[in-house]
DNA sequence: GAGTGGTCTAGACCACGAG
DNA sequence: TCGTGGTCTAGACCACTCA
């Protein structure tokens, strides 16, 4: 258990109190890790293990060739499962800013099973990236049988937790909503999407909606930035709703 | 991106192609770093951060003074949410053996908003540790006021997701079970109880639930390694329930 | 004490970004 | 071209495990 602190420890704590506590601000630039690595001296090695605990944790970004900089204070996205909507009254919902790919594809691997349907059956995948600002904030790849999919453009303002919600209101209502939540290292290819770290975890979600049939209607996996989101389950409706939570 | 898929990673791949083809198996131990490193004609420090992609996958267990050992493949622990017992048939399930320690201590910090009593109203903190084998898997706080707490000692076999069941049996049925999904790094103490590197992640679940007249009965802070453990939850009970999950 | 991993140094060289 | 971060080396020294 650790019985040496740590030298890069201490100097990510350091740091990270400096973060905290304004003296280096959100969207600043740190010095850079020569100058850091003689403030400490340690040598540039050891500095940078520090910082790649930092980034481990979301709080800074490297920027190659530009500098390390001080991620904005990441306002946290609650993704609220069991295929409810958030509610809008969520600032942060709002200020989220999604783009939609369609495209069609035959069903294979994971899909076919996910799905129920058989191999190179037609589907609809929508890929869905959702932004915060400028930045990239989370991905969902929604999978939907062809004959189910809306012919129009999916509505953008609903694409995230809802392309059930668009089913729901041409079929019978679902009748299970099924997540599985893992968290993993973020895959190349979706740390360069969502312009994360590939040291930062992220939450990767699988959602099978069914009908009252039984139809699978959806599948989607959803990958939501450790440091930026968190997940909500709720079974049993509570009879007053309540609208703070403080679980600081 | 990675232009440069720096050397590391390609000895990251090497190593883990052995480990799953079997020419590294479970439980053995690898050749040393300075051995590997000189097999690779690397430096030991970049062998070191190979080592570091794979130990953050879960793949190897580093101990100190003894050397560099394949993890036994990880049997993946579903957590089910929802108040909802793990059915027994999960094999996984019922090889785990779980410790609970029972401490008595008054309401303090969040635990007062969660449980929405009063500051230092007393409470029963019961903390499991569930074991596979030898090694710990998964750890859970769970917070109950101390006039709802079981006299006795909680029954073991079931404390890890249904101290609810429990009080299930002497109140009416929970009315509202909601948990939190987030993904971190584990604290020093958390890699140390659970034994894991603190490079990977865990499944944190905060876990409130509430019976029928809304008093909170239970508040529980459950921790999973990411690399043996996930969540589900579903909503909307199924009419067949069905057995085998094939999402590979 | 021999062998292991853990920390850390003091560099070299490469790749990227901006002027 | 210059300053930045990214990769990597060839060691030294410390801490732990086990015989």
């Amino acid at each position: 258990m650790q019985s040496v602190p740590s030298h890069r420890h201490v100097i990510a704590a350091d740091i990270r109190t400096q973060i905290s506590t304004g003296r280096i601000k959100a969207g600043e630039r740190l010095p850079s890790e020569a100058r850091l690595a003689s403030q400490y001296t340690v040598s540039t090695a050891m500095l940078r293990s520090a910082l790649a605990v930092l980034q481990g944790e979301g709080l800074i970004e490297k920027i190659h060739g530009k500098g390390n900089f001080v991620h904005h204070p990441r306002r946290i996205v609650t993704y609220v499962g069991g295929g409810r909507r958030a509610k809008p009254e969520s600032p942060a919902e709002s200020a989220l800013r999604i783009s939609v790919r369609t495209t069609s594809l035959p069903a294979q691997g994971q899909l076919i099973g996910l799905l129920r349907v058989s191999a190179d059956s037609p589907l609809t995948e929508y890929f869905c990236l959702s932004h915060e600002g400028n930045s990239p904030h989370s991905s969902a790849r929604i999978y939907v049988p062809r004959d189910l999919s809306p012919t129009d453009a999916p509505d953008e303002s609903s694409c995230f937790n809802c392309i059930e919600t668009q089913l729901a209101e041409l079929r019978p209502p679902l009748s299970e909503v099924r997540e599985r939540v893992t968290t993993r290292r973020p895959t190349p290819e979706e740390a360069a999407t969502l312009r994360i770290s590939s040291t930062l975890a992220v939450l990767a979600i699988t959602r099978v909606a069914a009908d009252s049939t039984g139809r699978v209607v959806e599948a989607a996996f959803l990958v939501l930035p450790g440091d930026r989101a968190d997940a909500v389950f709720t079974t049993h409706h509570m009879i007053g709703e309540r609208g703070g939570e403080d679980d600081g």
